[in-house]
DNA sequence: GAAAGTCAAGAGCAGTGCTCACATTTGTTG
DNA sequence: CAACAAATGTGAGCACTGCTCTTGACTTTC
């Protein structure tokens, strides 16, 4: 094992690593063209190879084997997506939760529909023989939930989060799980509306599913962008997000100090790495 | 082209074709295995030709290639599923709405968790190389979409579907849309309702996808059933299903002959075929 | 019995992931 | 500058894949 550089040295990079920096990143740029444009499970070593002009087996060189590749499309797909929801979302004023929230969904939404190949690596079935490493992908992989549990939990603080109207109980296996993520990620939002932002979660990527994979016919839907605006307007309201016009204060804001604060870290699923780690 | 024997002979099959159709279902059982077992991606038609007992070459006389196989292990776990979930919603009284919606949902998460690699060839990302026929899926992949409209419309015209408290409203060129779906399967639900249901369709997918996809880290829900159950009755909600004991009629409901009775057909997606034609 | 139709076998082509022995380049050091 | 050693590239090779095609054997039908 030659080439296991975790911990970069101190010193400033010698033009070795330099060049072999350079050499991984047009790998995973080919890769990325790959993945684009023949999907996952079809992504071939061979032909990146051939792409970056070089005989098959020198790229093993760099990249351990076709799993590894993937983890590195993975982490660079995780966080380009990461990175657009966050820009999308730091685009709006913090006050405005309900903004933000459709932000954040038509963020996750338009990355989808133009990257379909690596949505699909993200969310979709999973790669034959490949499971994505969790001590690498774990905090990319977390940066949506994170922001939009965030996006929840600041809405809750400042009153803003309407208590759902008559929802589904909450019985005490899942309030033992949602107090485990509320203390991982240090939230405020109670029991009930934290499993509503679960379901509004999943709903969210359920709805891009559909259309990215094809679920809805040919056809069916001439209009996928208003639909898909109905479905986020109607997850914010399952959320508990007000989008009237305000409704000021129908429970009082939470103040600091009464709560604990977002936590940095660590990630969603429970014992894992803090977001951006791997990058 | 030898052996298209579509529309089979009004004649009573030959030995010839009993043993031909004996093979093919072999085929299907023993690619059912392989599929269970490495995934839809990593399908071989040389393994399967191997537990066949028979040289590779000589499944290609009874399926044309490996889409053909898939398309044929597409349709087998479209019926399967819509066939469970046809038995559980048949398992309650017509008049529990609620109650079928429950065990629609239940019965298709229960398959889901059961055959995932079934699953994710369903609704996961598309297999590379792979595009279902559209003439021959689309009938038995409509059914669980069918069952779900059906049992949303019998409660609206039971007067059981509650109007959408303050939902997202519906724009003309959705409302377009859901006309079209409306008439194709001669539904009553207005606009709101029927878009409700669609985002409850997907939403009640996308649970299930990231369960069975892995979605969420691993121990992040210890009780994954409760959280499910959950969200099965937030999605019941959403729907506007009464779920509280009654509430008997906050709307009159709606006799035959005053609106287009449940069509037969066409499927969900536009102008296709009725369900069950490709068996 | 002969003709027609069906089926299995095996060779072969092009592609894949991956390994290994060998050759070449390249940065560092005596 | 020369020498060395590490890093990198090469090409052969193995086992696998989908798929085609020719050949020979068998079965049904005329």
């Amino acid at each position: 094992m030659p080439q296991t550089a975790s911990h970069p040295s101190p010193k400033p990079p010698t033009p070795r690593e330099r060049a072999r920096a350079r050499t991984i990143e047009d790998i995973v740029r080919l890769g990325r063209e790959h993945l684009a444009l023949h999907g996952a499970a079809a992504l071939s070593l061979r032909a990146v190879a051939r792409d970056l002009g070089v005989v098959s087996s020198a790229v093993y060189r760099y990249v351990e084997n076709r799993e590894e590749l993937l983890t590195l499309l993975l982490i660079d797909a995780y966080n380009e997506l990461g990175d657009e929801v966050d820009a999308a979302v730091a685009a709006l004023p913090a006050t405005d939760f309900a903004g933000r929230f459709s932000a954040l969904g038509s963020a996750v939404r338009r990355w989808a529909l133009r990257e379909p190949a690596g949505y699909g690596l993200l969310f979709g079935s999973p790669v034959p023989g490949y499971r994505a490493p969790a001590e690498r992908t774990t905090g990319p992989g977390t940066r949506v939930i994170y922001a939009l549990m965030a996006l929840l939990d600041g809405a809750y603080r400042a009153g803003r989060l309407a208590a759902p109207g008559d929802g589904a109980a909450v019985g005490p296996p899942l309030a033992a799980d949602l107090a485990r993520i509320r203390d991982g990620m240090g939230l405020a939002v109670p029991d009930r509306l934290l499993a509503r932002g679960a379901l509004v979660w999943t709903s969210l990527f359920g709805a891009i599913s559909f259309e990215v994979f094809g679920q809805y016919g040919a056809g069916t839907f001439a209009a996928p962008d208003e639909l898909f605006a109905h479905h986020l307007a109607a997850l914010a309201d399952l959320a508990g997000l007000r989008t009237a016009a305000d409704g000021a204060g129908e429970r009082p804001p939470i103040y600091p100090g009464q709560l604990p604060r977002l936590a940095a870290g660590p990630g969603f699923p429970s014992p894992l790495l803090s977001p951006g780690d791997a990058r």
